[in-house]
DNA sequence: GCTGATGCGTC
DNA sequence: GTCCGACGACGCATCAGC
DNA sequence: GTCGGAC
């Protein structure tokens, strides 16, 4: 392949054409268009292999193929390179690097900033910045070169990267440059998509991609099958499209696109005569192709993405593939299975939820989570597409090959529905089991890669089904402490029954169930809720609040007045009989959606609404004709789920699962009942970790985030890192900080106290209550203190401002000193003694002692200047000595001392008369 | 070394 | 009804910046 | 994965 089509094909000429296809408004023109190019570049294509000396005998092998221009047609479909790595933050950088723009000018603003729908869009917001700076002419770059490019930029690091695009800025003009941050961008938003395109090029090309995933290899069969097309004329392009056989485009390791599920239509019945229906659960996993070819296995995500380097390619490598031995069919050459990747846990031996911190394509061999992958259909064996097999055809053969072995490799085993009452009782079933749904697949249907609609396999989810997950607007009448009752972990619902209008009778409540306290506005409800909460053990329920007291989960901590509650509106798969709750069936797997700020406690369900619903065997027909009356368009509501940054935020214990707590056993209570979050730990002394052991061991529990508010909630700060910094800053404070030095202290003493010294920042609530045992600076009124090291802590702890050295008179503090100092006077025996030393050659060891013991050195101007020192040893120069004498008004010959004054009283310990030393 | 930001892929 | 692009939640790897 | 607008 000494010569490429690609060298002679010019970028300014695909940006023609892209631009051409923009400009046109209806999609059978954009076809249009398109066609005429593909036809002209066939012409071309002729040309070219006669010029290269390719004849019509030798088949396509891409260098003389449409894949050049088709891959810059359709970026989101080639394969052939890895991602660039670059969006429009790093574009927007690049850019504004490369015009050297004022990073504050509106163009870097607009280059880096992406608003609305500007997604799409970026390419014009580059094109209209560097048009009136760049007047680059179009330039002579062909696709080859532009490929290169791509290539480089996809495997390079970032330094190359923007290398490979500031020489392009320099050659491209900005037409160029715009689309070539479309491709990079993956999204020409030419306003014709995959399915059109491929159309212009060949009535199959659609079908060969789907089964192939391979541009390149679509673009060498189109090519050879064109010139049989034009040999049978145009006529008969039928017999053409017959020719094709679109099984033997199946390859191992080349992407087949899985074949996805319609909705399920509603009427189980009209399906069901349409063909025999198979049920299987729907997995919630990811979907996954498996291939294998003589020993090298290769797995591939629903979206053609490459993850053999964690599963593994051979039996010595990644994830799956070593545990796959002696599962495989014996003699196997080659298969292509199609399945879901799921998460297998092997201590409690059954499949982890999504979402759940799991991600089956990047887990570690060493833990007690593998992948597992569940089979459910077999696409391809030793050499034969199994494609055109009906489904009941591939689910046999596939059952037959397959060795399962739980939590490794499973086999799907799908339910042949024999009636309406069976559909019905198998998906109860799989909603019971936690199931996310269930698949139902025609016994005839073929696989048809990509293919959604039509194809004979149908979703049905729960949440589809009108009314089988109902929203029910219901009461919050009891509140349920976590573990360790620091928070309300849950909430016990109730529904009411009204009072009969002009009676005196109060309404009552009953309970139907219990949901979680876990979404957006936890911290609103609780605070709603707060003052109205009655301890059920204090202060028992009365006679018309109805609940099961002797049901350990039917029976509240706390219980509230539901004219003082609010009304959550909550989702239920279904309802269950319940001993636990007064009604007879209670809500199955409820979640609350959102409060209903829109509705008074009096509007929430009805105890007879809610019987009338749980009567009858067809409760889920019930459930749907509710489920319509109680749509509400109209009343705008506020959504409650919650993104994970926020649940860690809020720090709710239930999500905590990266400290496992329960790897160490606690060796004392001391912190029973509390909670921390080690913010940081410290450099080279403790760190995060061992401070977090250290807590557990002490009947501490640990959150990752502080709970907002929470009294029984510290957290604990060793180097002043990001976080603590902006959690102390945080305003309003809504957590307590703590010195990590208390944490040592009180687990070391096993004993709880807490000064206010050893905290960095504390909310509101803990300062009132610190302030009632403390003196503004931390000194407890009860308490002595009890060593030096704590009165050192204290004193440094206090600021001397002018404030608080208001009204305090020098006799006050030497009362104080005498007091302190207890006689011993000698230690600060030249208090009050303002002194200036004369100098030249004044005797500073006097001058040390001096102020060593309380004297002051002052300024010749200062008014309290009482004393002056000379050294009398030294050569004085008398003129001088007179001088400075005259200039120091305020020392009369007889308040200037010998400094071996200083020295005297030093060694006596006494202060000494004066006189002998004037 | 830690953090948040960014990119990428899954449903 | 079909098509197709815009959208979101989630987990993770990697980068840039301190 | 879902939604909704354009045809």
């Amino acid at each position: 392949m000494s010569v490429d089509i690609a060298s002679t094909i010019k970028f300014r000429d695909i940006c023609s054409l892209f631009e051409k296809i923009k400009a046109t408004q209806k999609v059978a023109n954009k076809e249009e268009v398109l066609k005429s190019y593909y036809e002209s570049f066939c012409r071309h294509r002729e040309s070219f292999r006669r010029q290269t000396g390719l004849n019509n005998d030798q088949p396509e092998d891409g260098a003389s193929s449409f894949y050049s221009v088709l891959r810059l047609l359709l970026p989101g479909a080639d394969t052939g390179r890895d991602t660039y790595g670059l969006q429009i933050t790093a574009l927007g950088r690049l850019y504004i690097r490369v015009l050297q723009l004022p990073t504050d000018s509106s163009d870097a603003i607009r280059l880096q900033h992406r608003n609305g729908n500007m997604y799409r869009g970026y390419g014009d917001v580059v094109y209209s910045v560097l048009k009136p700076r760049c007047f680059n002419p179009p330039s002579n770059l062909r696709l080859k070169e532009i490929h290169q490019m791509l290539d480089t930029i996809a495997n390079e690091d970032t330094e190359v990267k923007q290398q490979q695009l500031i020489r392009f800025t320099e050659q491209a003009s900005p037409e160029e440059q715009k689309w070539l941050i479309r491709l990079l961008l993956k999204s020409l938003g030419l306003g014709i998509g995959e399915q059109k395109i491929f159309g212009v090029l060949h009535p199959k090309a659609q079908d060969i991609y789907q089964r192939c995933s391979d541009l390149g290899h679509v673009c060498n069969l189109l090519a050879d099958r064109t010139t049989d097309l034009d040999a049978s004329s145009s006529k008969d392009s039928k017999a053409a499209v017959k020719f094709v056989n679109l099984n033997s485009v199946i390859r191992p390791f080349h992407q087949i696109r899985p074949m996805l599920c319609e909705r399920f239509p509603g009427d189980i019945q009209e399906l069901m005569q349409s063909d025999v229906l198979y049920l299987e659960t729907k997995m919630d996993g990811e979907r996954f192709q498996l291939h294998i070819d003589r020993g090298r296995f290769m797995y591939i995500s629903r979206n053609g993405v490459d993850y053999t380097r964690n599963f593994g390619h051979s039996y010595d490598h990644g994830t799956l593939t070593p545990k796959l031995r002696g599962l495989l069919p014996l003699g196997l050459e080659s298969i292509i299975l199609d399945g879901e990747m799921m998460v297998w846990d092997t201590n409690k031996l059954r499949f982890r939820e999504k979402g759940e911190n799991t991600d089956v394509k990047s887990l570690k061999p060493e833990g007690s989570w593998q992948p597992c992958f569940v089979v459910y259909d077999l696409l391809y064996f030793n050499g034969q597409s199994l494609l055109d097999h009906t489904y009941i055809q591939r689910a046999y053969k596939l059952q037959k090959l397959i060795v399962e072995q739980s939590g490794v490799l499973q086999l799907m085993r799908a339910r042949k529905i024999g009636s309406v009452q069976e559909f019905n009782e198998l998906f109860q079933q799989a909603l019971d089991s936690h199931a996310e749904g269930i698949v139902l697949k025609k016994q005839g249907s073929r696989y048809q890669p990509g293919v959604r609609l039509g194809g004979g396999w149908y979703k049905d989810k729960a949440d589809y089904i009108k009314g089988l997950i109902t929203e029910f607007d219901v009461l919050i009448i009891g509140a349920f402490y976590n573990r360790k009752r620091t928070f309300v972990d849950s909430f016990l619902l109730g529904v009411l029954q009204p009072a009969p209008p002009g009676s005196s009778n109060r309404p009552e409540v009953f309970s139907i169930g219990v949901v979680a306290n876990n979404t957006k506005q936890r911290g609103v409800l609780n605070h709603t809720l707060k003052p109205h909460w009655h301890d059920v053990v204090n202060e028992p329920p009365p006679l018309w609040f109805h609940y099961k007291p002797k049901e350990r989960s039917g029976c509240p901590d706390l219980w509230i007045e539901p004219q003082n509650s609010v009304i959550l509106q909550v989702k239920a798969a279904d309802l269950a009989p319940n001993g636990a709750f007064f009604t007879r069936k209670s809500l199955h797997f409820p979640r609350t959606e959102m409060k209903r700020d829109d509705k008074t406690w009096s509007e929430c369900m009805t105890l007879k609404e809610f019987n009338d619903l749980c009567g009858g065997p067809l409760a889920i027909k019930k459930l749907n004709k509710r489920q319509l009356r109680l749509e509400d368009v109209t009343t705008k509501r506020k959504q409650m789920r919650m993104t994970p940054s926020e649940r860690s935020r809020l720090g709710l214990a239930v999500y905590e699962k990266r400290y496992d707590a329960s790897t160490s056993a606690s060796t004392s209570k001391l912190f029973d009942g509390l909670s921390f979050c080690i913010l940081s730990g410290s450099a080279g002394r403790h760190s995060k970790h061992q401070l977090q052991e250290l807590a557990v061991k002490n009947g501490g529990c640990i959150v990752e985030n502080p709970l907002p508010n929470d009294p029984k909630c510290f957290c604990i700060a060793g180097d002043e890192t990001f976080l603590v910094k902006r959690l102390i800053l945080q305003q309003p404070r809504t957590c307590d900080i703590v010195r990590m030095e208390w944490l040592l202290r009180v687990c070391q003493k096993q004993e709880l106290e807490l000064k206010p010294r050893d905290l960095i920042a504390a909310t509101e609530p803990l300062q009132q209550d610190l302030a009632e045992c403390f003196d503004r600076h931390g000194d407890s009124y009860t308490k002595d203190i009890a060593n030096v090291e704590e009165l050192q802590d204290l004193l440094q702890g206090i600021e001397l401002t002018a404030d608080n050295v208001a009204g305090i008179t020098a006799s006050n503090l030497n009362a104080l000193e005498d007091q302190l100092l207890d006689g011993k006077k000698n230690l600060n025996m030249f208090r009050n003694l303002n002194a200036f030393f004369y100098s030249p050659h004044g005797d500073e060891v006097a001058k040390l002692l001096f102020l060593q013991n309380g004297g002051r050195i002052v300024d010749d101007s200062d008014p309290q200047l009482n004393l002056g020192f000379i050294c009398m040893s030294s050569d004085i120069d008398n003129d001088h000595f007179e001088h400075w004498l005259h200039n120091h008004s305020k020392l009369t010959t007889d308040k200037v001392l010998n400094s071996a004054w200083i020295h005297q009283c030093h060694r006596e310990g006494i202060l000494l008369p004066m006189h002998s030393f004037v």
